[in-house]
DNA sequence: TTACTAAATAGGAGCGATTCCATTCTGATG
DNA sequence: CATCAGAATGGAATCGCTCCTATTTAGTAA
């Protein structure tokens, strides 16, 4: 058996460098310049020798600086959060903290754990992409003065800062850019927006824009486990439509993936009838003759919610970003040119 | 400004349910089943009143059970290592352990900095998706007594169970397939192999097996930086074997990716030139008339590896899996029909 | 030189839990 | 009734660090 070797504390550094544990944690910390150069030295000598590295926990233990930003996101498999996850995780370790990622697969019971468990680390700040409304805890958290910033979706009565798509914006730029290529029917297709206000908000959006132009519109949510169902929806409006230019925009990227199945499954030629979705994906330029969407500035969003934490965590030294609502960009492909 | 309460603490539940902070601690911890069903009572009441959760951070520092388990991914937005997370996650929240992610973009620098990080935190347990060649660092973490498992690459003399798909079988088992389809000469995709060992067994498997096979077969590296080269080396391989049913194999998802847009750039009709690949992602069924892929079985691959860390966490309790080393499913589609 | 100020360093009390060890409380046994 | 094992509970040290409060040292002006 090889002996274990406990990992050094400050202590042991401390007498190797004839210092005081005091000046090691302020070597360590960010007092360092309060050091005399030849103390920094030996300090650095002797940490150094000894591998030591400062036991973070004991770190958060007293001085309540965990520097860790707890995440929770809906669901990590879509490519949108993740996406996103890599913004904040950047940005995190750009301010010098780690992230510690639940994934709550839109289950309101595994986010209330979650939830529950990231405070008990002491997390500094909270970055939420909601998937029910767990208003009661983020109440409670944010009593406790955790700062916290949601993503993407907004919590009912949760007064924190929402950092993502200008959503107005995006299914304005989608049904004017359907209009412009000459489409007359479209249907919009969302997954159910109970879980989430930014679906409702474009649900909302969409009617309200279609009205306004004159577009001939229906709207179609998904059923998770009934295919067939969605397959009828859809295949109805495009015969009902026939007279029509009939185009379809999809919510998001589960949307626009599930309905490209369907249009495949239905035959329908992509351009003649029309897609659109609302968020970029690796594929939509492989499947011909490509679809057009509407990327999200994904890096951007996830850096964003992090400075606006931060700011919050430590508002003299980081300045408030000004935007919250990003512009999404237009990606033309073949799927809209009838 | 409301005043900001101080998450309570194990002292002032003790004090509410008149019982010493040993039974509270007892009651969190697993012992609760030496305290008499009255005090259980009594303890759980005042620790609810007061919304009591027990701080990890002291908690880690004291028993030295963090309850924390560190994961390194090489690169998060890749859909096989999200996928892989997604089961990593899940059998960590099953044995109740939160996850710590760290996402290194591939950039050895990144890894040592997250590794020191981790370590920092007193993980109890490390699953490591290699970047680069962290020998040093895990041998001083091992050394420490923690344990390491590795995800789906190993790395050199570091002598830690490895999980992940069986190469040997995977690259087999699509010769096989690409063989009977009657295609007879192959090229094979990869990303550069120097810092994955994954890639390195996969191109030696491809090459030996093809051998045998008495394949006409080659090899293209992927320059991610110049698509050109990428683009030329695989128009020539097709017009060298004009006489014969071209077929490629990539190496992993990205090259799927890279290459099925190469093909939309040079026309090159799927099936007709044979195209499969290693990883399932979703769009494959997409592009007409599909890619055929070897799908790995991620999430399980992701929750053997925890159930492996558990086992060395916890050996007596835990039991070690059996297999490490998994077998792919093969989809047919299309794009493998000449 | 002396007095005084500011900088550099040290000492020690906790942070909130766990855990060893001691104590009290049962009830069964002789 | 005395004794004692074992269960139930409590006390206090401790984990590694930060930060408040000394104390020492150096630097400057009178």
């Amino acid at each position: 058996m090889s002996s274990t070797p406990r990992r050094s504390t400050i202590i042991e550094v401390a007498r190797l460098a004839g210092a005081s544990k005091t000046s090691v944690s302020r070597y360590f910390g960010d007092e360092r310049e309060r050091l005399s150069p030849s103390l920094q030295t030996r300090i650095a000598q002797a940490a150094h020798t000894l591998g030591y590295q400062p036991n973070q926990m004991a770190r958060g233990l007293k001085g309540g600086h965990s520097k860790l930003v707890g995440m929770l996101v809906a669901d990590i498999r879509n490519p949108f959060s993740v996406a996103i996850t890599h913004g904040v995780e950047q940005a995190c370790r750009q301010y010098g903290y780690s992230l510690l990622v639940g994934n709550t697969d839109n289950d309101p019971e595994q986010e209330r754990q979650h939830l529950a468990l990231l405070s008990a680390y002491q997390v500094e700040g909270l970055v939420i992409n909601a998937a029910g409304s767990p208003e009661r805890q983020l109440h409670t958290v944010i009593h406790q003065g955790t700062p916290v910033v949601l993503l993407d979706r907004e919590v009912n009565h949760v007064d924190a800062a929402v950092v993502g798509l200008d959503n107005h914006q995006a299914v304005d730029m989608a049904l004017e850019h359907l209009t412009e290529q000459g489409y007359q029917a479209v249907l919009y297709v969302s997954e159910t927006p109970e879980q989430s206000s930014t679906r409702q908000l474009r649900l909302m959006c969409f009617n309200q824009g279609a009205q306004q132009r004159a577009l001939i519109h229906a709207t179609l949510l998904l059923t998770p486990s009934d295919d067939t169902a969605t397959l009828n929806a859809l295949d109805t409006f495009i015969a009902d439509h026939k007279q029509h230019n009939c185009a379809v925009l999809c919510a998001n990227g589960n949307a626009t993936l599930a309905i490209t199945r369907l249009f495949q499954r239905l035959g329908l030629p992509l351009g003649k009838v029309g897609l659109m979705g609302i968020d970029e994906l690796d594929w939509c330029c492989l499947v011909p003759p490509g679809i057009t969407t509407l990327a999200q500035p994904t890096d951007d969003i996830g850096q964003t919610a992090i400075h606006c934490l931060m700011h919050q965590i430590a508002p003299h030294t980081t300045p408030m970003p000004t935007q919250l609502n990003f512009a999404p960009t237009l990606i033309k492909r073949g799927s809209t040119q009838p």
